[in-house]
DNA sequence: GTCTATACCTTGATAGAC
DNA sequence: GTCTATCAAGGTATAGAC
């Protein structure tokens, strides 16, 4: 629409890679700046409360990707082995087939209680989502919250291995297991 | 034996634990002169190398916690479901149940390269050594491979999705999940 | 081996011109 | 909206007395 959204957008676009390659702690204004090309002022301009509200932005940014690209699919009405393949391909994609690591593991370290609070609400809505997805498979409750929690675990642990390794083998072998295993009767 | 050796171990568990609750870039000296209650010229007194020494001394001591408490069972020669018994209650104890992040998750964020460097080399023993025990209880090779990073895959995801929910559940079912399943055939 | 004091740098953040 | 210049605070690290 105008100027001053793109240009917020795409400093969030940069904000998010930095602050998931190096978490919150990790990224300086400094670093800010030289990446987006923009004085540190100018940042402030934009963010107003500076470092923290950046990094609450990007986690809104994270939020409406999910929300357009997983939460739709997980809380969606169409065929749920077909709902499930489209959360993995979202999910490689985001992570870039495990060669990036996620918000919700790096940014609780050094971020505020505002977002370690929406890293909890996250989990928990995807825990949810994908709990609901394994019961439209025909899985009783039980067993679909076990997988859903497993689910979310293989995802998180592949990307913790995967980037300790420095081979995002661990990533893709985790997908295939939740392609074949996660409805699996 | 002397005093420098002990001191500078106590130090060492204080840093572990600061380490690994706020990772690298999240641990100022002020702090650990806090809580050490040394001032900043005696923690440069046992490292000379400054913080970056003191984060290499605290993986020394998570490696050789982990050789005697971990590679011992996994590359022993006993009974594997007794030897992967032992493994689980070590890693319990050592995460207080899920409680505590791994360092080898936090660490290589604003680690230097040979923090990184010692991370990958931990993980590939772990693979290394579950990958055997699986042997060691009758799977085959490839099997056996395939268990052990979903281990690995496990643990660490259930750590940081403990540590997101404020809840340790995650990690306490993974590791039942691992004493039902490792060795199943 | 520990301390006080300090040097020097980077950090997050602001002021004010344009 | 962006810039240059600057600030106070906190960071790592060191000097030197005891």
């Amino acid at each position: 629409m105008n100027a001053a959204r793109s240009t917020r957008e795409s400093i969030l676009l940069v904000l998010l890679e930095e602050f998931r390659a190096c978490g919150f702690d990790g990224v300086s204004l400094s670093r800010i700046s030289e990446v987006t090309g923009l004085g540190k002022a100018s940042l402030y301009h934009h963010f107003p409360g500076g470092k923290g509200e950046m990094a609450e932005a990007v986690m809104g940014l994270a939020a409406s990707w999910l929300e357009a690209n997983v939460f739709s699919a997980l809380e969606g009405k169409g065929d749920p082995a077909e709902r499930m393949e489209a959360v993995l391909q979202a999910f490689g994609s985001f992570y870039q087939q495990g060669r990036k690591s996620c918000l919700l593991n790096v940014m609780p370290l050094g971020g505020a209680p505002e977002i370690r609070s929406a890293v909890d609400g996250v989990m928990r809505r995807l825990l949810a989502g994908f709990e609901k997805l394994a019961q439209d498979g025909g899985l009783k409750k039980a067993e679909a919250k076990a997988r859903a929690e497993a689910a979310l675990v293989g995802l998180q642990g592949s990307l913790v291995v995967s980037r300790g390794l420095g081979d995002n083998t661990p990533f893709l072998n985790q997908i295939r297991t939740l392609q074949k295993g996660f409805l699996a009767a």
